[in-house]
Order: structure tokens, then C-alpha cells, then sequence
DNA sequence: GAGTGGTCTAGACCACGTC
DNA sequence: ACGTGGTCTAGACCACTCA
């Protein structure tokens, strides 16, 4: 590696092992060498060894385990789709399962929810989404989704009490064919749905609960289901790590 | 600061300034103490100080700026929305520009794009989603999206050059009302789209061309145009910085 | 126990922004 | 000139993994 004056040495060097990556001389799940052996080999401390690996963390393209080493990772790592657009009320009814699990089933692996129900007055924005008075009274559903016995999205739903108080909805035993479908034997079918999607970097308590590893940010799908007659009926966040999920629509143009 | 053992020093040091970020105690905008201040107060060294700041500023809370100081991120910065299923031929026909140039103007700012047009064979993915022989040709549009002069997307379309040779789609002059009325225009209108959306850390040319600040993921919508006899006539990728963008979708359910 | 990455220190010098 | 964050060193000890 040629020395660069100019630009930080540890950038250099982050650089170096970055075109080793891309260039496939360093495999995927192949190990790099050790950070004394680097430090050695380059000519430099530790301390600016480790800030090069630490860049490349960040980026995601490798993974430092205590005890073992540093590898590269997979860039590709079997993403999950959460097919927004594809959960069709005729199709689901037909199922009598959730997308969600129908997806899971498709590759195989078994999925499980974690549900747990609260009864609180509503925050100031899902008041706002939901047409409601801040204060009033919200059904949450919030689910910890597992894939595998894996935590893989968080998923938690709001809903006016003044709708669900009493009904399935309000109790936090699982509902089979998703909340939709009991949303629809009230009577509340939702006919189309607002969604907007972002990104950031998962809070420390994310990373925990969905053990998100270093360099891999969070997609937040956020939407609001609506009736016929543009009522708000639920509203919705899901939390995917983006290593694990691909969110997918269908878009349909007008004539 | 109680300092409890087990837990690394500066995870601690991050968590107690988190804690004041978050209760308000420093305000968005707000300057926080200088990296000796702190080392000082807190009893640590100046590079214990800085591995906390440096976690917090990969969550995307905080910004160090050299010479200045470290100060409290806006987490709701003014995010564009990319109305992604909003593009309703009809209206765009109407309207005479594209969607992302109408949002602009709506919020008070001007669009402009910066194209270039490549002719090349096919890559591997662009040909699976397009139908085409790996190594058949292709049109590439490459824009750089800026909003007020700065870069804030990247946009690249995908054609098969035996649809689009000699028109105005193989030509880096920008379209006025949009690549999908110039392809109406020829016969080949999009009547539905296949999007898929992820995210990731940018790379280091990202992080260049679009001046994404450190702990800031950027989202991918990729997406395939296709007319009504299934045939995919366009490929797009975007890339937007997560910080500035938030896409949108309207999801319309079968009964 | 040997080898890996993780934490922490103390101190030096550099680059940038402001006065 | 001064104060800020950015880079870099040398060395110590800890925590985890695996033979």
C-alpha cells in the first residue's frame, strides 16, 4: 500500500482491504488477518488498525467477533419480503393466514408472535392519524416476530377503543388470520391503506431486542388502513432490520 | 454518572448524554460540552470520550464538526417524500412534469437534474428483471437529482436498447414530463410496477456524490416497469439518503 | 493457555474555524 | 493565537473462543 500523505492513514488502509473485499480476493465469510498482523504488515498501530475495521463495520462489510476474528460479510444474506402491497383481503381470507407467515412458509421456516395488548390514551401522532382527540383512548397490539425462534421485526398496531373495546382485538391472544380479517368481522373492512417508508439507525434498545449487528440500519413502515368511507380505522410501524427484510409493492397505474 | 462495572466505560458515558439528548436537557442544535470538558467531568481520557461520542454519532444523534464542536442532530430533518405510488399517468400527463419536480415546487423549491446517457450490454440482474441475454444492449439514464443545487438522489433507468434506440430516451437531454410519457409516447405505456425497497450504509462514493453525513442509511427502490401484455420495458434504481426522503405508497386492496 | 478482538490510558501533533 | 475536533502512537489489561 502505497502511503498517501494527505489522507488519514487508517482511511488508507480501510481503503485497501475495502478493494480486497469487492475485488474478491477476500471472500465472503473468509477471514481477514488478525489486527496485530495488519498493524504489523502495514507498518502502523493498533489503535489505527482497529479504526480502519471499524469503518468497514460500519459500512457493513465486515464483522468483528470478539475471540474469533473479522470476516467479511454477506452482502446478500437471504433477505425476508414483507410484501406490503401483496395482502390482498380475498387471498388472505382464503388463507386464513397472515402474509407474514405465508412468506415464512415459502421458505420453509415457521414463524411465531410474541403478543402483548395495552389500553392507553393516544400519543399526539397516532392521534392525529387515526382522527382521534389526543388523549383518547388507543388499542395496541404490539408483536415481537420471530423467525426461527429468531426476533425478526417489530410490529405494533394501534386502533381506536371505541371500536375494538371487547372484541378479539383487544385481547392479546394472537389472531390467526391477522388483524384485518377481524378487523372485517366488525364490520371495519379496510379498502386501501397510506404507507411511507424510512430509514435510520436502530436505537440501542432496537439493536437489542432484534440483535441487529453494526452497519445495518432499520427500515420503518409506517401506514394507515382506511374503510370506504375514509375512515381511519388502524394504523401501523413496523421495524425490520434491513439485513433480514425487502418490502415489496405492486403499484397498479391509473388509465 | 454512576459508574457500573460490566458495562464498557464509554457505552456509559453514551447512554447519559443519550439520556440528556433525549429528555431535552440538550436541545436540537445545542452544543455539547468539548471532548476535554467531558474527559474532565467524567474522569475518563479523551479517547474514552470519543468512542462514546462516536457511538452516538453512528445512531445519527449527535454531529462533530472539527473546529467547532460536537452538536445535537434534527432527527425529523425535513424528509422529501418520493411519492412512490402516487405516479398516475393521467395526472402526469396533465401535468407535463414529473412527480419528484411537482413535490419540490410544492415545497417551495426548484428541481433540476444532472443526465447522462450510457449504451452498454446488459449486467446480469438488469437483464433477469428486463428479459433480455445477459450482454444484449442497453440504455442507461443516470441522473443526479438536485434540489436547490445540492445532489439529494441518485436515479438510473434501465431500457433495452432495442425498444428505445434513436429517440428521445437514448438522448442525455433531459425529459420533461418524465421517461414513462416518453415511453407512452412510443407505444410501450407502463400499466404496473414491481418495487422492492432496502437499505443499507452508503459506500464511500455515495457518501461523496450525495454529502450523506456519518450514521445516515440510504434507502434503495428499485423497480420494473411493465405494459399490460407482462412485457418489462424499464428497470430504475433510486438511491436517497434516508434523511432527506420518505416513500410513499398507496396500496388499493381487491374486495 | 494461546490467540482473538474490546476497552482504556496518556500524550503528541495536525487541521479547521473563529477571533 | 486559541480552541475545537481528527489522527496516531505505545502500551496495558480484559473478555471471549477454542484447542
Amino acid at each position: 500500500m502505497e502511503r498517501e500523505p494527505g489522507t488519514p492513514l487508517y482511511q488508507q488502509l480501510a481503503a485497501a482491504l475495502r478493494r480486497q473485499i469487492i475485488s474478491g480476493a477476500l471472500r465472503v465469510g473468509g477471514q481477514l488477518p488478525t489486527e496485530p498482523a495488519l498493524a504489523d504488515e502495514y507498518g502502523m498501530s493498533r489503535n489505527t488498525v482497529r479504526q480502519a475495521i471499524g469503518l468497514l463495520e460500519s459500512e457493513g462489510l465486515v464483522r468483528a467477533i470478539q475471540g474469533k476474528g473479522t470476516f467479511v460479510s454477506d452482502p446478500k444474506s437471504a433477505p425476508l419480503p414483507y410484501r406490503a402491497s401483496l395482502v390482498h383481503n380475498r387471498s388472505q381470507r382464503a388463507s386464513g393466514t397472515t402474509a407474514w407467515r405465508r412468506d415464512l412458509r415459502d421458505f420453509g421456516r415457521e414463524g411465531e408472535e410474541i403478543v402483548t395488548v395495552e389500553r392507553r390514551p393516544a400519543p399526539e401522532d397516532i392521534a392525529g392519524l387515526l382522527g382521534l382527540e389526543v388523549g383518547e383512548l388507543v388499542i395496541v397490539r404490539r408483536r415481537v416476530q420471530l423467525d426461527g425462534g429468531k426476533p425478526t421485526a417489530l410490529a405494533d398496531s394501534w386502533f381506536p377503543a371505541a371500536l375494538v373495546e371487547g372484541t378479539e382485538i383487544a385481547e392479546p391472544a394472537g389472531i390467526l388470520d391477522g388483524s384485518d380479517q377481524a378487523m372485517a368481522r366488525l364490520g371495519l373492512e379496510a379498502t386501501h391503506r397510506h404507507d411511507t417508508i424510512t430509514a435510520r439507525m436502530p436505537t440501542p434498545d432496537e439493536s437489542r431486542a432484534l440483535r441487529i449487528a453494526k452497519g445495518v440500519p432499520v427500515l420503518l413502515v409506517a401506514g394507515t388502513e382506511f374503510t370506504g368511507n375514509q375512515q381511519p380505522v388502524e394504523v401501523f410501524r413496523r421495524t425490520l432490520p434491513a439485513d433480514r427484510h425487502v418490502v415489496k409493492y405492486v403499484v397498479r397505474k391509473d388509465a
